[in-house]
DNA sequence: CCGATGGTTCGGCAATGGCCGAAATCTGGG
DNA sequence: CCCAGATTTCGGCCATTGCCGAACCATCGG
């Protein structure tokens, strides 16, 4: 099913089972700092029997983790991927309550990988913190279910190289206003906003992610929202 | 036992927990590009019974990781703390079978973190390319199982602020080779390995960790290698 | 070659946790 | 107000896994 390169979910579940268990947890977290540890100090440390730490190490052992080494009457065990202690922390971060999102903000200041496409517009934090600001500086307005394009508002269109009578004229509903549930608020969608969303990615402001409707915001990208928008990504 | 701000053992692993399941892994990283999916979806995602997801879902909301909202006659779930993310792809990372790492490569290009103390002199990753860089620029000469220093070693160490004569003529064995296990090659230890971890600490190159055998390479230590040894830290 | 000490293996117990089908809830739409 | 579809709760089954004491091995120091 998946191919070479994907990073599939079930790669990290034999991984994260290793970590999830108390005893095991503070063995990893005590080496963690590169020394080999006996045993018996192991044991004690994670606070189970020595027959107990045993089976515990075996099993990171046989998970590549930790390799152990006779040394005399002792058997060191140390860590053999630092990888790991990576991994514990970003663990702990996201143990951390997380200072409380409120919905709105959830993703505010935090992550590329949150913007997305519904269909063929922007939608997720990116989208609609776009469409808030477009409306902010007085380009769009929010009239019932829809948008509708001031005259200094068409100018900022033509500049970004989106005419933006064109799309009036066609078929396609213009400006919808399209309720994004993840964040509870409106954004931008109909034919101008898939226009928009076609112009940012081609400007590169904006990524595909090849195989799903997430987007990702290029570094350029970052630096321009900022700039044009004050909408501050990463 | 442990204080406010140390980031405990214990708690990465409730949120390891619960990524260390198929179900709950594989519907987490559906998630997580930040879409939200009904229950549903995820169950038929994760290839469980709807009872069954459910139950997962459960867990992940009680785990603070998603949160689940009613919409019209569905209920959809999408990830609340983006951290998680990181956190399964640290955990990816860390499954990996990993560069089969000889054991003198290991932490080669890694962690501050595994540098470290062997009683009073430099030992761990840094340890052993210090001392392989002192030979290799002939300031040390491996002879057995102790170093000498070469005449212009001797210099090397005066400029450095070590005065090698003063510590040769000292009670304490002068410049053993110590085999450091996990590393399994020689570094320099004896009054003269205790000397130069000394006055590499004094320099604030390396940062003792507070209350283990750690040592932390400093920034201006993280230039200075690389400047004076060419070893690249970080 | 013997005892002491550290480590691993074995046998068995108990708890946890995943899984499912059935029944109970809830929501939108006639 | 009742039906159908989506979800959750309930009960019960089974596999996994952690834990320990005791027996078994290996190594070191005489």
């Amino acid at each position: 099913m998946t191919e070479h390169v994907t990073l599939a979910a079930a790669d990290v579940v034999p991984v994260a089972a290793l970590i999830a268990d108390a005893a095991r947890s503070s063995m990893l977290w005590a080496l963690s700092d590169g020394r080999a540890l006996t045993a018996g100090e192991l044991a004690r440390l994670a606070g189970v029997s020595a027959a107990t730490a045993s089976e515990h190490l075996a099993k990171l052992v046989a998970g590549g983790l930790v390799a152990g080494e006779r040394h005399g009457r002792h058997r060191y065990y140390r860590l053999i991927a630092p990888e790991v202690v990576a991994a514990m922390e970003a663990l702990a971060v996201a143990a951390r309550p997380a200072p409380p999102r409120s919905a709105g903000e959830a993703y505010s200041g935090k992550l590329l990988r949150f913007a997305r496409t519904c269909y063929d517009h922007l939608a997720g934090y990116v989208g609609v913190a776009i469409t808030d600001a477009l409306v902010e500086r007085d380009v769009l307005r929010l009239e019932g279910r829809a948008y509708a394009v001031t005259a200094q508002g068409a100018a900022w269109f033509a500049e970004l190289g989106i005419d933006v009578d064109a799309l009036r004229s066609g078929r396609r509903a213009f400006a919808r206003a399209c309720l994004d549930w993840s964040e509870r608020r409106y954004h931008l969608a109909g034919a101008l906003g898939a226009r928009l969303c076609e112009r940012l990615i081609a400007l590169e402001w904006l990524a595909r992610q090849p195989g799903t409707r997430a987007l990702r915001v290029t570094n350029a990208g970052r630096r321009a929202l900022q700039r044009s928008f004050g909408i501050r990504v990463l």
